[in-house]
DNA sequence: CTAATTCTTGACTAAAATAGTCAGGAATAG
DNA sequence: CTATTCCTGACTATTTTAGTCAAGAATTAG
């Protein structure tokens, strides 16, 4: 898990599709004057995003994106891999050439909280943002018996 | 928010410090030779985690460093905003400059979900990654009621 | 005291990622 | 037909990352 300016970027896009697009799809120039970013990089991102399933086009005059499903069903760790491919973090992958380990103790710690952050955004979907509800809360009060259980 | 590769090394040195570190200190060549991170840059990473207060120096032969407190009070979140300036997202930051509000409520957006970031990597100390424990279940379970909620 | 060790700092450089530009083409609505 | 919009690839500038180098300060071991 990687998170840089450019998943911050493709969110805040994908964010801007969730609030504007209603009936009609959105073109990415309007989504550029908006969030000021250019045209040209947009386009690259949702070419990712596209691939990604995320969203679907449509060309010529009154085109433009649309979510490739409810916003509900959209969720922010989906969004930064199709931009973001991830690294990988072992220097040591499956060729076995890590006895003594001290390294790979480490980067395994690492992995596990990578999967961790990833885990963490892969619950929180555009419209969650959009509610500006923390999704957590929102299934530990589904539980039905505690209200405010602060996940500290 | 930011989570690029310097962190990561931040967080792996860190994490080889709360290991490798007993009674003595450990000096940057052993978790260069360790880890493979590049002594130089090990060194500027350790001058801003100094500075972050995380740990402590000793100069001279058998010097090196030691965390500036015990590894269960010591946060992957802090570790990251030592090295990893924080970037400022808004680009009307209050300049008042923005009153039509599409674009600053995307990144409102954003800045809501970054900080749940933070606040989830703060809940993570170097010890609960030696335990590879989700330090959630322990304070949820720590509440005495519920055993395993899944903080779906 | 001396010498080796290790941190400390700053300037510099190479490599990679990020963000943006440009140009041409394909689909489609009106 | 024509304007709009997606689509693609190649290219470039900027920034960040990672690493190098060199000089110096503190400290310990002997």
């Amino acid at each position: 898990m990687k998170l840089t300016t450019r998943g911050r970027y493709a969110v805040t896009a994908m964010l801007d599709l969730a609030i504007n697009g209603g009936s009609r799809p959105v073109s990415l120039a309007d989504i550029s004057g908006r969030q000021e970013i250019s045209l040209s990089y947009l386009e690259q991102l949702f070419a990712k995003l596209r691939r990604g399933k995320l969203v679907v086009s449509a060309r010529g005059p009154g085109g433009g994106y649309r979510l490739a499903r409810n916003r509900t069903e959209i969720f922010v760790a989906q969004i930064i891999d199709a931009v973001d491919e991830s690294v990988d973090v072992t220097n040591c992958q499956g060729k076995g050439n890590c006895h003594q380990g001290e390294t790979c103790l480490t980067h395994h710690l690492w992995e596990d909280l990578s999967g961790q952050i990833h885990e963490f955004l892969s619950q929180i979907s555009l419209g969650d943002l959009m509610a500006k509800r923390d999704p957590r809360q929102r299934s530990v009060r589904a539980d039905g018996v505690l209200q405010t259980l602060s996940v500290r």
